[in-house]
DNA sequence: GTGAAAGCGCTAACAT
DNA sequence: ATGTTAGCGCTTTCAC
């Protein structure tokens, strides 16, 4: 069984592999009749292009990195069914890493990444990464990169993201609606934008409708369960103890959730609870979990996008693009009181 | 800034790209003294080797494609992080496809995966597949495949799975145990072997301690959060009403748990329940869903593992090895009686 | 509109 | 132990 190259395509034609690698890529120069006499017998002989010596000469691969920190939280897995689709439909191919939340993998993927010849990456950063030489040496290189979801400013590098800001201002917003008088909040490593974004939607909020406000109100958690536990346990420790907390995510709100549980306060009569990023579990929770949903498939497909246009204009110096989508407030059993 | 390849290294050392390239491959016939220098120029110079080049040469991608239906399983998720742990120490690259339960997308994948010449394919088959003529194709062109959790026997093909049987038996023996009397059962679709392996393992179970059963407790669904609920629906509806069941996965067990709270029956005291895969959300349900730990990350690692052996011994006729890894029971609330 | 020819960067069979 | 040579399959510049 003989390989089917161009080079046999162009025997049985009487004509040159140029002409058929022409013919195959629908080169204007080429005239309808040679086409599709082309095409048929490709089709005929179950012709494959091979990817790899058509990457090695045009220097593309159609292959993006897709950099993630944890396949374990179905926001990411989400993500990357968004960027799937858009990936697939324009006949690129994604390769995957996942960091586990460490920079040391994540310099590692990039290696792997820029060592395979990626058109251009996709990534999440870590909740680790602080030194992001990394994505810059990348972006010297020229390769494109977007970030989503966990972006970092200042490095002239495009983003797609929620309003976290706005999210987090209108979850608050919505406890305080509700009734609850002395709102707290977890939040997350405040070195990540994301993070910060959060905190500062809170207390603007908290502003805004003059609510009381207090700094032990404010608990740096590393979005975990754990954290959440912790928190609710300063929280109860307090002398002016809060009766509502918004979280920074929803892990950090699923262990609040359990330590409130645990020591037998209702949610949400006595206290109320707002995460965000609508993880799977969120409504599957008794109490069900309110939280900010990030829209992660229109996230994912946004941010491939965003990459497949860098990638298009590699000549042009790329200006840096930043979207922002808005956030969808899921409003379930954890933040409602019953009693108005 | 001139790129820097294995001529260029040549000509520094005075020497020839072939001698560069046997250095780099550690190459037994070339000298230490060479080597070093080598080594340590291309370190200095920052030489990274053309996988594209190297790839187009050798016909070895150094890259393996991995199917899965969904990445919205969290128990996929975690076995694509088994698969990269192995892997990435190999110096495999991971392309990810999700099939979304769909033999169309599989079929494509298998294409882009193929096109792509990966080295070799890990595949868990969506719940539409039933003709496989495009995992038979990819095994005549030489690729090696490896099946894990979702497999198919009679193809040659080699496999990792759990031991469905047993985790079902055993699960449901738990049941018994507990004290539970008319244990019904909410299967998969029973063209799958798991979800077949699984149903067996529960009938067996039943049948060794002689309890009483009825073809009335076997509900078949698709392994989703409806059929669950559709399950109780049917089962509070028989005049001899089961008082717990073993579902067959953990989101058919999660639509049982809701359509039971919704009518007020309480868990574990009235109704007992068991899930399979432990899934993120078994643990923080109230009440927690007892479940089959599936042994995820193990899995993946066992699968790569086997994948590479595969790819090792291309020429030899490739016997077909199937590994079954011990199911892991998980007890939780849902399935233990306070009352002895 | 098509052909000729070069070459992407690497590897491996064959030579010495 | 190292050099020579050829070529993986494709794209693309330059001819005509």
């Amino acid at each position: 069984m003989e390989k089917v190259t161009i080079t046999v395509l162009a025997e049985k034609l009487n004509t040159t592999p140029a002409t058929i690698s022409r013919a195959l890529n629908n080169h204007p120069a080429i005239s309808d009749s040679m086409k599709k006499k082309v095409h048929a017998l490709a089709e005929k002989m179950n012709y494959k292009r091979n990817k790899i010596a058509s990457s090695l000469r045009s220097g593309k691969t159609y292959t993006i990195g897709v950099l993630i920190p944890s396949a374990n939280i179905s926001f990411f897995g989400s993500v990357v069914h968004g960027i799937e689709i858009v990936a697939n439909a324009n006949g690129y191919n994604i390769l995957l890493y996942q960091t586990n939340e460490s920079r040391k993998f994540e310099g590692k993927g990039v290696e792997a990444l820029l060592s395979a010849h990626v058109d251009g990456i996709l990534i999440s950063v870590s909740k680790e990464t602080k030194d992001y030489t990394h994505l810059s040496n990348a972006k010297k290189l020229g390769v494109p990169i977007v970030f989503f979801d966990r972006a970092k400013e200042g490095l002239g590098i495009s983003s797609v993201v929620i309003d976290d800001y706005k999210g987090a201002f209108m979850a608050t917003e919505h406890l305080i609606k509700q009734g609850y008088k002395r709102i707290a909040h977890i939040s997350g490593p405040l070195h990540m934008k994301v993070f910060n974004d959060r905190m500062e939607g809170y207390k603007a909020a908290m502003q805004q409708y003059k609510m009381k406000f207090s700094d032990d109100w404010l608990f740096e958690g590393d979005v975990s369960i754990e954290s959440g536990k912790a928190a609710i346990g300063h929280f109860l420790s307090l002398k002016e103890k809060p009766d509502a907390v918004f979280a920074v995510e929803d892990y950090s709100a699923l262990g609040a959730l359990k330590e409130l549980k645990n020591r037998k306060v209702a949610v949400p009569e006595r206290f109320g609870v707002f995460g965000f990023a609508n993880e799977l579990f969120a409504e599957h929770l008794t109490p069900s979990l309110s939280s900010v949903d990030q829209q992660t498939i229109l996230m994912g497909k946004e941010a491939m996008q965003l990459l497949l246009s860098l990638m298009a204009n590699k000549k042009q110096p790329a200006a840096c693009t930043n979207i922002t989508l808005d956030p969808l407030l899921i409003f379930r059993e954890s933040s409602q009181r019953k009693i108005k």
